[in-house]
DNA sequence: TCGCTTTTCGAACGTTTGTTTTAATCTGTG
DNA sequence: CACAGATTAAAACAAACGTTCGAAAAGCGA
């Protein structure tokens, strides 16, 4: 096994594992072991379980913002003049993730892990680079497509369209403990179309009014 | 200080290390230290660190539950013979929560830990008895207020809206790494006035229709 | 094939973890 | 007061953790 193949499996493997039992829960033991190679491989590789972990999140969230990023350009081209509908946003924001959920079924797991985890400081550079910038474009661009809606309120309707998704594609896994769920690619672009109605009726809904009566 | 003392003082402490730095990340030895008692505490009044953590959870969980209960009879009480508004649903299902928030702020982000690190089957029978139960009830209850979209669906929107409530309102802090948002009751209720607007607006919308061509 | 660099390996390091044990102390009742 | 039972205290347990080290092995250009 050449250098690279290790390394590679180390990758591959380390996030299967972090995904599945989280990063505290996934000891360089396990990782070495199921990669079929030597304990100290880790650390000689990439100086760090810290920095295994970096690698893994770069690898593959830098191309997740490229295609995210690539699909908003798209829409906002297929748009001409206006700005695209929310419909088509919601999709070049949620759909390159759901693939991936598909393919590499464990890294959006892990990103759910990470959020939760409080890590993202831990690997803060390599999220901000990835994520974060990301998430401002899009911000922008709903805004231009929703004008009647505060831009404040906008980025908080994010914040929750990103949570429903998160929960119910990404953490799928830990939310089929209760919902029983199917895990087969048409099962979760069926709940990833009814996905997308829920958070464009929900980012396209009148601004809330400040100081309203309970109901 | 008395037994008693000691007792409440470990669920105390242990509800907000646990929420802080995650249950694996707390270990007794911090917990204890914190909470001025010996480390084989836990042990003796508790059994283990997950006995510890069962008797948080089912501490809180329970008033919770019930207060949700009662806040959805209430509803459907005041409604009469019509089911009661989707908004008063949402409001029986969400608020109980965001108030626990505000008085004991650590345990809805306890919460959002079990789900991430996978801690629910650990807590399983507690889990079940507090909030299982109810979601059950409160999925029959939209059902009936949104006859138009299928119970499937309702379910599913069900879960979106979970997600969205969790992500925005319990993790707060994590999620607070990118939002940079405050932590008092006034933008908190804030926060959730926007959320019952979103989420409202998401159940209310039409059933996804299948084999949509995509946009 | 030689010689140098890269990579792997096995072992050990020092910490930290949850739990257990045994003795000391406190508490409340007869 | 005295004596069971409940509670606390200090210490030690074995196991697991991430990391480090020096030697062995492998890869590779000359």
């Amino acid at each position: 096994m050449t250098a690279a193949e290790t390394r590679d499996r180390l990758l591959e493997v380390a996030e299967e594992l972090f995904a599945t039992h989280g990063v505290e829960g996934a000891s360089l033991r396990d990782i070495t072991s199921a990669a079929g190679a030597n304990l100290a491989a880790v650390n000689y590789h990439f100086g760090s379980k810290e920095g295994l972990l970096k690698a893994i999140v770069l690898a593959r969230g830098e191309p997740l913002g490229r295609k995210r990023i690539q699909l908003l350009d798209l829409a906002e081209q297929a748009a001409g003049d206006s700005p695209p509908t929310v419909r088509a946003l919601i999709r070049a924001f949620v759909e390159p993730v759901v693939e991936m959920r598909i393919d590499h079924p464990h890294f959006p797991r892990l990103l759910g892990r990470l959020l939760a985890e409080d890590l993202l400081p831990s690997i803060g550079d390599v999220f901000r680079d990835t994520f974060y910038e990301t998430l401002l474009r899009f911000v922008t661009a709903f805004s231009k497509a929703l004008p009647e809606v505060p831009a404040d309120e906008i980025r908080r309707r994010l914040i929750f369209t990103v949570g429903a998704f998160h929960f119910s594609i990404c953490a799928r896994e830990s939310v089929n403990t209760i919902t029983r769920e199917n895990d087969d690619p048409e099962s979760l672009r069926w709940t990833t179309e009814q996905l997308v109605t829920f958070c464009e009726a929900g980012l396209c809904a009148p601004a809330t009014p400040r100081k309203e009566a309970e109901v």
